[in-house]
DNA sequence: TATTTGACCAAGA
DNA sequence: ATCTTGGCCAAAT
């Protein structure tokens, strides 16, 4: 298993009205790398398996999605609402919507 | 083999 | 609230 598919199977238990960071992807695999996480996900060809747009930074916002593009991220806001996930202001509740492994 | 590059993070000189 | 800085790690260059 390499590391883009040790990512993209722990993401799958990730249940929809959820949401992980990449930092936490990152304990979970007992490593420090978050950014590599990032990577990852960029490199993502499996689209609609993989639910990236359940994956947000630590602090709330949003992160990227298909790049770091304006587009990119606002299909990933309305993915979100569609679970719904409250996006408000560009960001979500990490409280209330993180989901712990 | 050696550098550079990010869909990141936490602390704050 | 926002910006900078140093640190992180796999892949791509």
């Amino acid at each position: 298993m390499g590391f883009d598919s040790r990512v993209y199977s722990l993401l799958k238990r990730v249940p929809q009205g959820k949401v992980t960071t990449y930092k936490e992807i990152a304990n979970a695999l007992n490593m420090k790398g978050y950014r590599a996480v990032g990577q990852a996900l960029k490199r993502n060809r499996y689209a609609p398996s993989v639910p990236c747009q359940r994956v947000v930074k630590s602090d709330g916002s949003l992160g990227g999605y298909g790049g770091v593009s304006a587009e990119g991220v606002k299909k990933k806001i309305m993915l979100l609402q569609k679970e719904v996930v409250e996006v408000r202001n560009r960001r979500v509740e990490m409280e209330k919507y993180m989901w712990k492994f």
